[in-house]
RNA sequence: GGAGAGAUGGCAGAGCGGUCUAAUGCGGCGGUCUUGAAAACCGUUGUCCUUCACGGGACCGGGGGUUCGAAUCCCUCUCUCUCCGCCA
């Protein structure tokens, strides 16, 4: 939720910015700014009204100690006048307080500077690419076709079981599943995140204040028994945690970890893309969420890019870095990075991590603040990267690493796995 | 699922219709004392809205009600704890 005092100072700023996300949001702010001068104006005329009546209330306890019960008694006509009035009023506040509101989550975050124009993915500007193409013969499998000869992903039984894109991992392939998750799990430890393992369901309060709500309803699974929402993402109830929360800035920054299963209901994406495991309904993925001093959100962002950039490296898989246009960014996010790898079968760059700075778009929303040293408070920024989102990257290991005596596993992780090839 | 108890400031915990602008303790911060520290003593100690400021208003789990006046009474929701049942 952008912050009201930053729209209030720069309207104009904000709009102009705004465009660049290709989100029109002239009248949706002057309808927010001008329901915030006439909150304003009715708070005012309440508190002078509820001062007044605070003052009589006292006034009547007195005169009933002193016995006066006429005197009470025309002043206790006043005070119930007065009430009535501040009644009055405080519906019309909250009117204009709800309606303020339910217009100002309906702002997207605005981009950073840097963030560049365009309205499509093919407007992402390349930031760098890394790692080295492999040369496949003209028949390469594509890795569903890879998976079914080596029997170790099966997705004919998960469609029986649940339906598409609910796919079981069987054997090696659930295996090497795992020591992903292992490999990611402990090189973010070693760069300082504290390992979290959160609950699959949130309710709608948490799925509101990471910005999946009102934003993305729909996308993601809803158990309407309980009203909990099925998590799109570890950072849901990762970042959670620190929702209400007063932080000391000698607290910051808090690094956090966690690998989940993640569900999303991709509700209107069919076609190609949705082969085998390149689009699921439920995925596994290691989160990094970061809290920091907003004076350091931008360096924070880097190092965080970094970190993904060594897993891809040290998966030896090809991969370019995309800085992402102001169209194809999400609603909460600042400023975002994503992480494509290559596919060789398939010749597809396939994405695999995003990266994004919220700023204190969330923080906002979540009241996620830090005292800093000069005892003010400051809403802390807010950060989060898949490190890594694991079908994509089963995906391009296979495809990449195919030869005729099996697939062949990088170095990195077969600490993890026991065994250096699938075959 | 059944029965009961509870939700108060960073924590513990009192208050159960009118100086509650919430006691007290612990913790935190500042100070005195000390070579330094501890102890002791003194002072201080939340958040939100509004105002240039002084000030004003709101907040005792959420929402609603009774009353001139609610932390305190009533209704309702949520959550927590204890016991029983069921169960990985």
């Amino acid at each position: 939720m952008l912050n009201l005092q930053y729209l209030r100072a720069n309207p104009d700023e904000a709009v102009k910015l705004l465009a660049k996300k290709h989100f029109d949001s002239k009248k949706l702010i002057d309808e927010v700014i001008s329901m915030d001068i006439m909150r304003r104006s009715t708070q005012a005329e309440l508190d002078l009204l509820l001062s007044q009546s605070n003052k009589i209330s006292k006034e009547i306890g007195q005169l009933f100690a002193q016995g006066k019960q006429e005197d009470a008694a025309e002043k206790r006509k006043e005070s119930v006048r007065l009430r009535d009035d501040a009644r009055m009023l405080e519906n019309k506040l909250k009117s204009y307080e709800d309606k303020m509101y339910q217009l100002l989550v309906l702002l997207p975050n605005v981009p950073h500077d840097s963030v560049p124009d365009g309205k499509t993915p093919e407007d992402n500007v390349t930031v760098r690419a890394g790692g080295s193409m492999p040369s496949l013969p003209e028949h390469a499998k594509s890795h569903w076709e890879l998976a079914a000869q080596y029997d170790i992903i099966d997705f004919e039984i998960g469609n029986k079981v649940t339906g598409s894109g609910f796919p079981f991992y069987k054997g090696k392939g659930a295996k090497l599943q795992r020591a992903l998750i292992s490999f990611f799990l402990d090189h973010a430890i070693a760069k300082g995140y504290v390992e979290y393992q959160p609950p699959l369901l949130v309710n709608g309060e948490t799925a509101f204040a990471t910005g999946q709500l009102p934003d993305k309803d729909g996308q993601m699974y809803f158990v309407s028994d309980d009203k909990y929402y099925l998590i799109p993402t570890a950072e849901v109830p990762v970042t959670n945690v620190y929702r209400d929360v007063m932080l000391k800035e000698e607290q910051l920054p808090v690094k956090m970890t966690a690998y989940s299963q993640c569900f999303r209901r991709e509700a209107g994406s069919y076609g190609k893309d949705v082969r085998g495991l390149n689009r699921l309904h439920q995925f596994d993925k290691v989160e990094i969420v970061r809290i920091d001093h907003p004076d350091r959100s931008y360096d924070v962002l880097e190092e965080m890019v970094i970190h993904v950039e060594e897993l891809i490296n040290k998966l030896e898989l090809p991969y370019r870095i995309l800085k992402l246009c102001g169209g194809d960014m999400s609603f909460a996010s600042a400023l975002t990075y994503d992480f494509e790898v290559f596919c060789a079968a398939q010749k597809k760059w396939l994405e695999v991590s995003s990266v994004s700075n919220f700023e204190t778009f969330q923080s906002n929303r979540m009241k996620l603040r830090f005292k800093d040293r000069d005892g003010k408070i400051q809403l802390a920024h807010t950060l989060n990267g898949s490190a890594l989102a694991l079908p994509r990257i089963v995906a391009s290991l296979l495809e990449n690493n195919q030869a005729a005596d099996g697939i062949k596993m990088p170095s990195a992780l077969i600490p993890y796995t026991g065994w250096n090839k699938i075959d």
